[in-house]
Formats: structure tokens, sequence, C-alpha cells
DNA sequence: GAATCGTGGAC
DNA sequence: TGTCCAAGATT
């Protein structure tokens, strides 16, 4: 059953109102007949992944300049990659960026697959992402389901049930709606509902080209929705990072593990960081030194706990070897090619 | 299903 | 300042 009404009420509120996005293909466009790069949408797909479109806007800008096909990134060194999604966060997309960038050139041709099982099998690509580039970038009507749509759906039908539960209910609800024209559109269109008039707090129903429909407006419960399983507390952990610096200016880095915490990203050498309730951590110098403790330490929160990082600086003569790590010389160096909270520690060095 | 995995902005 | 939150994927 469908309600293609809807669907196409929303379709004409897109016409109006959709963003201008780097990545997007306006729906004037659209309508006469330019199609949008996969490349680009996908890109752009794994990049706004649970990260906000401002943050994403310079990041897609500066992958596409540099990177301008899936061949082209295919080719890349994986260090240039990694330090060019450094301050994106969850690191795993860069990793899986490549590997599926070298997976289109390698069992792919170069171009990416339009089906969305194919799609499905690709490094980084799950459910939502497969979903999405199938409909924006091939007209392939899949059901696409994110944040927003759980949230505009949940509040369409009046659902209670609190996620993660509840997302079943909503991806039904959600299939019901999409409408075999325009696919691609109406994803976006949706998604822009829910980051513009749909938002998680203070909603603008007043707005809404689904006010008519929608339940969570009549019953007064839209602000509420969708109800979600409550967030355990977040512990602190402890750690101590070493900066070591050169007498000629380079600094004493390593390539974290490709898996766990900031995996392949650059970082200083550290101890382990471990909960506040566990015995310290034992001192773990990278480099035999005179370490000098900085006034104030770096705080950082990650999604699952707070940090509280002691950083320990030293001056280090030309001829001395490290027991870990790599001197990148001043000149390959820059700040901007940490993580952010590796950056704090560099900036708390600096600064005291 | 539950954990893990970043970050910056809004309130 | 603390909490919540964002176009999720993987194990």
């Amino acid at each position: 059953m469908r309600d293609l009404s809807l669907s196409q009420d929303l379709l004409d509120w897109y016409d109006r109102h959709a963003r201008d996005l780097p990545w997007r293909v306006s729906p004037s466009d659209r309508a006469r007949g330019v199609a949008p790069d996969p490349y680009r949408v996908w890109l752009s797909e794994v990049m706004l992944q649970q990260t906000t479109v401002a943050a994403v806007r310079d990041y897609f800008r500066a992958f596409t300049e540099r990177w301008p096909t899936v061949a082209a990134l295919a080719a890349a060194e994986d260090a240039d990659v990694m330090a060019a999604w450094a301050g994106l966060g969850y690191y795993a997309r860069a990793r899986n960026l490549l590997k599926c960038a070298r997976a289109v050139v390698s069992e792919h041709g170069g171009t990416f697959p339009a089906s969305h099982e194919a799609l499905l099998k690709l490094p980084g690509i799950g459910r939502y992402t497969a979903a999405a580039v199938s409909a924006i970038a091939f007209d392939d009507p899949q059901v696409v389901v994110d944040g927003n749509v759980e949230r505009v759906m949940a509040r369409l039908h009046d659902e209670h049930t609190p996620l993660p539960a509840a997302k079943g209910v909503l991806t039904d609800y959600a299939a019901v709606l999409t409408p075999s024209e325009r696919p691609g559109d109406y994803a976006q269109a949706v998604m822009d509902l829910g980051a513009t008039i749909c938002t998680p707090k203070r909603p603008a129903c007043g707005l809404c080209p689904w006010r008519r429909a929608c339940r969570g407006w009549s019953e007064g419960t839209a602000a509420e929705l969708p109800k979600k399983s409550p967030k355990p507390k977040k512990p602190v952990r402890r750690g101590t990072a070493y900066l070591a610096r050169r007498v000629d200016g380079a600094w004493l880095l390593e390539t974290r593990p490709e898996t766990g915490l900031l995996g392949g990203m650059l970082g200083w050498p550290g101890t382990e960081w471990r909960d506040v309730t566990q015995d310290a951590p034992a001192e773990d110098p990278p480099i035999r030194a005179e370490w000098k403790t900085q006034g104030a330490e770096a705080r950082h929160t990650f999604t699952h706990f707070h940090l509280i990082l002691t950083v320990k600086t030293a001056l280090v003569p030309m001829e001395r070897a490290p027991l870990r790590g790599d001197f990148i010389e001043l000149a390959d160096f820059s700040p901007g090619d940490l993580p952010t909270v590796m950056r704090k520690a560099y900036d708390l060095a600096k600064g005291g």
C-alpha cells in the first residue's frame, strides 16, 4: 500500500526548498536530465554518516579537488587519505573509503555498481548508504532510512516504541511512502525535512508540508519523539602522551594500529588510556630524555568515555634513537594531520 | 541486540 | 559545564 499523495506533497516542498549542497544535483537540474556522479554521492554519504553538513562541507571540497574520481582516490597513499580525514572523526570510515575505492577499481572496472546488492558488499557501505546511493545516483527506489527518516516516521505515525527496537516498523512506514518516481529527490527531501523542519528539538511544525497527516502533530507528541533507550554514563580514563621534539624541530610520532580507536591515524606515543578506577599505567616514554610535565592536561570526550591526558614534553639531541615511533621532519608535519585529541595535546605543548 | 567508534555545535 | 545530537557501519 502506498500513499503517493503524501510523497508528492514532499517532492513539491523539496522543489521549492531544497538546500544547495556541494554534492547535490538540484531538483531543477535533475529534471533537465543532469545525473549525479555516483562517486560524489558515495563520498558525501560516507562523510555524512553521523556527521553534520556543516562539518562535511570543507572536507568534501578538499577530497573532490584532490581526488576527482574514484580511480584517483584508489591510487592515493593511505597516509595522505588518513591525514586528509583528520578531524572528521570515525576514522574507520576513511580506512573503508580507501578499501571501497580500490574494490570499485579492481572488481568493478572503476565504476560504482548500480545494484543495491553489489553496493552492500563494498566496505563501509551498510543498509543506509547502499539505499541512498541506489536512490540518488541510480534512480532505484530503495527504502532509505537514516536518523532523519526514523524521526519523521515516528512523529508522522505517533510511534512511541523506543529506538532501536522501533527500527523495523519505522522502516515499514518509510517503505509505504517511497515513490518509484524521483526516488533520489524523495530520499533527499525527507532528510532535508528532518534537518530543517522536523528537527530533534523544537520542530517547526507550522512550516511542515506533512502537518495535515502527522499524528505526532495532532497528538501534540511530535517534539518528544522518537523515544530512545537511555544512554549509560561515560566513564573517565587517564593516560599520558609523550611529545618529543628533536633539536632540528622534528616531532616523534607513530601511526596507530589499523584497528580500534583512532585506528590508522597519526598520534603521539603514550601510555594506554585506563579507567580512573584502575591503577595508573606505568611510565612508558618512547625515547630516553628529561621529560617535563605540562601544567595543564588535555581533556577530550569520545563516544563512550572522557579522557584526561597528561602531556609530557622533551627536547632530544639529533643522534638519539627512539624506542617507538619515527621522527617526522618539521616540513612534513602539520598539526591538521592529527586527530583532534592529539592536536589538543600538541596545542598544549606549544602553548606551555 | 549491544559495544565500539569522533567531533563540534546547540542549548 | 554537561548532555544531546548528526545523512551508520562493523563486530
